[in-house]
RNA sequence: GGUUCCGUAGCUCAGUUGGAUAGAGCAACAGCCUUCUAAGCUGUGGGUCGCGCGUUCGAAUCGCGCCGGAAUCACCA
């Protein structure tokens, strides 16, 4: 595919402009508006330098750059030079690209094999997975499809919240209330039971808080009968969360979470140690983080027994040594932004320069409205949406639209579901990651205008055109047997030109870590193709006419369909 | 109180690493199915870009100061 903007930076390239070609091709803009062409070089800058006045700079560089036949005019106004690309040219030259690469349009190899550890999801093993959780989740796993589409060896890892005090109260609870045969039929809703139960029960009597620390401390020492409790906790809860990802279409390669690291811990411990970096104070152990603003690190408690930032140092040390990653992204919410300062300090001072190469992507809160007030999920209150609920409940709706629409041919069965979810992923992938939010059943269940539905319905009606040319046709269309002249139209040409950009889109979206990058994009995809749709009849009678426009239906359909592919949203032929 | 983040149309949000007249969707209203899927398309109304000062040829975007909201600040994760 032509790079056009390094053929307008060969263009305008002039020794006595003084400017690098790199430096010209950065400079290049692309205009807000459609009637000042397709590319701009704003000449502003160049006027201190020439001592000139930016218009007649401009005026000069169009003249020069003039006379390649990938443009159709080049033309300054005021102090920009801007650039009109051929549009038969350029769809032809679309067309092509997306007909040869096909479901890999959009794939690059800018990440040359390096190695990408994403950490995502990670939900604490034995409460419910609620919806706050699915933006880790979800926004892992389009990023780790980002990564890999730029050409990046990816590493999925869910880091378990699978250790900790908490585990130290469930023991404690199973152990004054628990029941066998409950606990198998409802394994989730009984643990939580437990841990409410216990911490009702800790407000009357502090002394269990001291019990299930206590517990913890043996947990971590390997007491058999801790250990064997603990392991069934475990297992029971993964099995439930194992629905909700398989509902997801999403997998990990690692579950390796929290306890995982616990037998690794001694060694950074007596290294912090070593490195004199380790303080007592108050009985536990800390780094002291006060000349960074950072307050105070804990590394073990009074009892010996390990905290986050501890187990965190493992496994990043662990991460380092195992996999020797170029980058290590961890996908968890803001609210823990403090923690993750702390331990990139700890890192640090321990001597770990690699240090800068672990990212944290802060996401923003989800939370409740309660009448007029807005409200913190708490599992504990009951103030809590179930993931599950939500999904089932979107898919539910789905399938009513669709009986209510009489759709033929169609598995109501699957394609609710592929429907319904991606609908949920759309709208958790469209804002800004870090954008705090408030749960809306309305919101979740719109599927009108800038949703997943809509595009995947945009994508249904490309399949429906397609399925409605000629054998003869789509015959030609695949040899690339068209003329691209019948795509000159404004609306064909905008469509042609989002197509375009989707290879860095894509790119950018790595590169910031920002799936609603795509996702917006996807969204000018689809308005653009139901506009071409509906200012332009597709299958008319004059062959040459219908396939070429035929052409710009298939490339549009095959790059909506691995867009939403990246973000985690399957793209079905009809709904 | 310290630190970090957020503030753009009634609501939810974009705004291309400082550029040309600040854009979508939802909601409201008015149109468009005897041609390819109306979960669609077209049009109308709706803005002191929280406020002020500064940097610059140029600021929603950068700096500083206020105002408002959120998260977080040692034995939870």
């Amino acid at each position: 595919m032509t790079d056009f903007k390094d053929l307008i930076a060969n263009e305008i390239f002039d020794e006595a402009l003084g400017l690098e070609i790199e430096e010209i091709r950065n400079m290049i803009e692309i205009p807000a508006d459609e009637s000042m062409g397709d590319y701009a070089f704003p000449c502003f800058r160049l006027a201190k330098t020439l001592r000139k006045a930016p218009q007649m700079i401009a005026e000069d560089v169009a003249k020069s750059a003039g006379g390649n036949p990938a443009f159709s005019k080049v033309e300054n106004v005021n102090a920009y030079v801007n650039f009109f690309i051929d549009r038969a040219y350029f769809a032809a030259d679309v067309i092509k690209e997306v007909s040869d690469k096909g479901d890999s349009y959009g794939r690059s190899d800018v990440g040359n094999g390096k190695k990408v550890i994403v950490e995502y999801s990670s939900p604490n093993i034995a409460k419910p997975f609620h919806i706050g959780h699915i933006r880790s989740t979800v926004i892992g796993n389009a990023l780790y499809k980002l990564y890999d589409a730029t050409g990046y060896d990816t590493v999925r890892i869910n880091h378990l919240g699978d250790y900790g005090t908490q585990f130290g109260k469930m023991i404690v609870a199973y152990r004054k209330w628990g029941s066998e045969e409950k606990l198998a039929s409802d394994p989730i809703k009984t643990l939580l039971g437990y841990y409410t139960r216990f911490h009702d029960e800790a407000k009357k009597d502090p002394s269990l808080d001291d019990e299930a620390r206590e517990t913890f401390v043996r947990l971590e020492a390997g007491e058999t009968e801790e250990v064997e409790l603990w392991k069934k906790f475990r297992e029971l809860s993964l099995a439930e969360f194992s629905r909700v990802y398989d509902m997801l279409g999403i997998e990990f390669d690692s579950y390796a979470g929290e306890s995982f690291y616990s037998d690794k811990m001694p060694r950074f411990i007596q290294e912090l140690k070593d490195k004199g970096l380790l303080v007592e104070s108050q009985g536990a152990q800390i780094v002291d983080l006060e000349d960074y603003g950072l307050g105070a690190a804990m590394i073990t408690k009074s009892d010996g027994s390990s905290l986050y930032v501890t187990r965190d140092i493992a496994a990043a040390v662990y991460r380092k040594e195992h996999y020797d990653f170029y980058k290590c992204i961890y996908v968890v919410a803001s609210q823990q932004n403090l923690h993750f300062k702390q331990w990139k300090k700890v890192l640090e001072l321990m001597g770990y320069e690699w240090e800068k190469d672990c990212v944290h992507v802060p996401f923003g809160l989800v939370s409740l409205s309660d009448g007029d007030d807005v409200v913190m999920m708490s599992t504990r209150d009951g103030k809590v949406v179930f993931l599950e609920d939500v999904l089932n409940t979107a898919v539910a709706k789905t399938a009513e639209i669709m009986h209510e629409k009489n759709a033929q041919d169609v598995d109501i069965d699957e394609v609710s579901k592929e429907v319904g979810i991606g609908a949920v992923i759309f709208q958790e992938l469209s804002n800004n990651r870090i954008k705090d939010y408030v749960f809306s059943w309305d919101k979740v269940l719109n599927f009108d205008g800038e949703t997943g539905p809509y595009v995947q319905y945009t994508h249904a009606r490309a399949s429906s055109v397609l399925r409605n040319a000629d054998a003869a046709d789509l015959e030609a269309i695949a040899k690339g047997d068209i003329d691209a002249a019948y795509l000159s139209g404004d609306s064909a040409y905008m469509l042609a030109k989002l197509i375009y950009r989707v290879p860095e889109i894509v790119i950018e979206a790595a590169d910031k870590y920002e799936p609603s990058i795509l996702t917006r994009h996807l969204v000018d995809i689809a308005q653009a193709f139901n506009k071409f749709y509906h200012d332009e009849h597709i299958l008319v009678d004059d062959v040459n006419e219908k396939r070429a426009k035929l052409a710009l239906v298939a490339v549009s359909k095959t790059v909506i369909a691995n867009c939403l592919g990246l973000l985690g949203i399957k793209a079905p032929e009809r709904m």
